[in-house]
DNA sequence: GGCCAGGTATAGC
DNA sequence: GCTATACATGGC
């Protein structure tokens, strides 16, 4: 069964999914783009006013419900005021100039485990590649759910991916991330070490998160911002890879009092640019990063 | 082959 | 603190 979710603020579904900060979307060809979010499996395009879907489980397709719907709409952070976010972003004639161009490119609200490991997958990888990890990853999961011909996998706990071992995870060939980074973080997140729930809490700061996230290994200063910003509701993070490094030198943001790392960016760097982001460009800096960083790249 | 891709940990100063 | 370097894998 078919479902319609009205969406009333600006929303482009095909950028937002496909901009490369979620990494398990795959177009179908028609429009319409499969995603696993959760336990579910989602079939979605993009309507008038809003999106349709449909919604498959374990068993196979079941009728879509509000809870459903209240599951996309908290994905697609329609709870946020998308509008007062653009008027504040656009204090930065750049990022205006961005918004007007790219109306719609929300910050998804991720899920903080899958998002943990998935920018773990990230360093010195291509969104191509980062993308075909994460279904290597969910392979472990070993629970599948349906949609017509299309199945997929469920993520797994953190819990799942202990059981399935150090080797299981070296035998996927994850790149840079070494297979312990992963593992690591799971035992972490297993053993309550790490409570990414609880630092999705507003009373929690955003720089309180990104320090609890850096005290786990593989992660650091980029990684930490990523995760707080696209999972852990802390839209004033600021990650600083090599496009927004480029984008900040392109845009001449030294113009406007930010300080460029002069060779390798120490984590040092990356909290001064941080602190500068959040004054520069406000509470929402986060979002104004994800503007630069599409803007910059290449191949859109 | 050489260079690059959403970085991080480590060892040397 | 800052800087350079190793790290794993694949595409162009």
């Amino acid at each position: 069964m078919t479902r319609e979710l009205a969406l009333t603020q600006p929303f482009d579904l095909e950028l937002s999914l496909t901009m490369g900060q979620a990494f398990r979307w795959r177009p179908l060809g028609d429009g319409r783009f499969s995603g696993v979010l959760g336990e579910n499996l989602i079939h979605i395009r993009q309507i008038e006013g809003g999106v349709e879907y449909r919604v498959g489980g374990p068993d196979g397709e079941r009728d879509g419900s509000d809870s459903d719907d209240g599951l996309l709409r908290r994905y697609f952070r329609e709870d946020d005021d998308v509008t007062a976010i653009y008027n504040d972003l656009s204090r930065d004639p750049v990022v205006a100039r961005l918004v007007a161009q790219y109306p719609g490119m929300r910050v998804l609200r991720q899920e903080p485990w899958e998002c943990l490991v998935a920018y773990t997958c990230s360093r010195r990888n291509t969104i191509a590649r980062i993308a075909h990890n994460i279904e290597a990853i969910a392979s472990l999961s070993q629970r599948t759910v349906k949609l017509g011909d299309d199945v997929r996998c469920v993520f797994p706990t953190a819990a799942q991916i202990v059981r399935a071992g150090e080797g299981a995870l070296k035998d996927l060939r994850l790149g840079l991330n070494r297979p312990g980074n992963v593992f690591k973080a799971a035992n972490q997140v297993c053993i309550g070490a790490l409570n990414l729930d609880a630092l999705a809490e507003v009373k929690v700061p955003c720089n309180e998160a990104i320090r609890t996230l850096e005290d786990c290994p593989g992660i650091g200063p980029k990684i930490a911002n990523c995760v707080a910003m696209m999972s852990l509701d802390k839209l004033d993070a600021f990650p600083v890879d090599i496009w927004i490094l480029r984008a900040l030198e392109r845009w001449q943001y030294q113009n406007r009092g930010c300080q460029m790392p002069r060779n390798t960016m120490s984590p040092n760097d990356h909290r001064r640019i941080a602190s500068w982001a959040q004054l520069y460009f406000g509470k929402y800096a986060g979002c104004a990063g994800q503007y630069l960083f599409h803007g910059i790249k290449p191949n859109k």
